[in-house]
DNA sequence: TCTCGTATGATTGTATACAATTATACGAGA
DNA sequence: TCTCGTATAATTGTATACAATCATACGAGA
């Protein structure tokens, strides 16, 4: 970690230092590279066609973002991220996701209101047909939704950092047939709690709900993650 | 904001680079540059004495730090910070710290704890005096310790990276003759609570204590900042 | 006088050259 | 055989040169 919550966003994806940031992120994110593989600048600049100084900078972004690590005059690592850090991460969104929900109740537009029915309906129908793809993606959406509607620049991306950051994790858990339609049916009555505006309700659902999706990780993904991680260190 | 919030520390001071980045850290957060003030590679780095390069990582991380905001081809101006901004950090930090003060009862070690009651007993010393200086310096000090004891990396430097953010506006607020003083108590009652491993207790009175900063914020300093920030977008 | 296009300069973006540091290989000496 | 020092290669750190983009000034034409 290392920064300074009222970050920025890297929004420059046309530059060439935007792009290989973005591409670098999501080929971290998907796992094309292993945690604590190095990543060497000229692999990267030759690979994408551009020279190191844009490689150079992406990177330190990319420390920033916690996605690798660099040890001066060493070089760029994969960062791990263990068990503990997920569930750390976990019970710190479950606390802030409340919190967006309260907030959200106060704020939330009705186009935001109309987008997030549309979402869990959607959803419904997704997850009665075991479209477990389909339902990630409106998974992630809704809590989007959420994020933007609680109307605070800073919590929105405090939450979208985190939300993405255990997506690597996340992928695994929600793949998981069960969760899905649950934490659907869970996003109904957040939904109707924000609805009726009472704002205490919002809160304490979303949390729980945070805390639903990680009881349901530890009993599940996380295991599988984290023997993944133990292999590496030998 | 901007990433992912497990991010690492630029611990790098040795580096060209790293000096260039803790300097403008510094003269940023000292309010040696005003809010939307344009930061120019060229003067940054011939005053620092050292080329683009290093300037330009640095300014790619402060991006991130939130200290400044780059636009592509354009420049890096000096990102202000609202009053609703402050308020939101203020909030999401009551929670945090109360979840902090819990994990630090479950965790923190002798040492901790001792340096945690020289900290306070210290502080009440200078509270006596009235040296408000070294108030604020024991004050940050005994964040800075509960944040170490919870043992966790990622709450850990969340929640440095905000008490860091909002120093500018806290300098001010702790200036007020009578916080300090109150401030210190709260600190004293929070180390009971966590002695007493009563994590219940500590997680509540660390929670208010923040929401106390808050409300004595907001009655003071806030407003001043507020008019200050005003002033520049006219 | 006003508008708009163009030229000029300033500034950022990228590539490349060079310096400093670190990793590796190899061989001398014990 | 093992250890350690040195030479070499590989890699990162920094400086500089060049390209692209943006801001400004100026003047032609209406």
């Amino acid at each position: 970690m290392g920064s300074y919550n009222v970050k920025q966003e890297v929004t420059d994806k046309y530059s060439l230092r935007g792009r290989v940031f973005h591409r670098l992120r999501e080929d971290i994110l998907s796992g094309k590279y292993e945690e604590h593989e190095e990543l060497k600048e000229v692999a990267i600049s030759e690979e994408m066609g551009v020279s190191r100084t844009p490689v150079r900078e992406a990177f330190r972004q990319l420390e920033l973002e916690g996605l690798i690590q660099i040890i001066p005059n060493k070089g760029a690592y994969v960062t791990g991220i263990t068990e503990k850090d997920v569930k750390d991460i976990y019970i710190i969104r479950s606390l802030l996701e409340g919190l967006c929900a309260r907030w959200a109740t106060e704020h939330i537009t009705p186009e935001q209101m109309e987008e997030m029915e549309e979402n869990v309906y959607l959803a419904e129908f997704h997850a009665s047909k075991g479209h477990l793809e389909q339902l990630a993606e409106l998974d992630n959406r809704f809590h989007d939704i959420l994020y933007e509607a609680c109307d605070s620049k800073i919590l929105e991306h405090q939450l979208k950092d985190f939300h993405q950051y255990v997506l690597r994790v996340r992928k695994k858990t929600l793949s998981n047939a069960n969760r899905g339609p649950k934490s659907n049916a869970e996003h109904a009555r957040i939904m109707e709690a924000i609805k009726n505006k009472d704002a205490d309700l919002a809160e304490s659902l979303a949390h729980q709900h945070m805390i639903n999706a990680y009881d349901n990780m530890v009993k599940n993904g996380l295991h599988e993650a984290y023997e993944k991680e133990k292999k590496n260190n030998e």
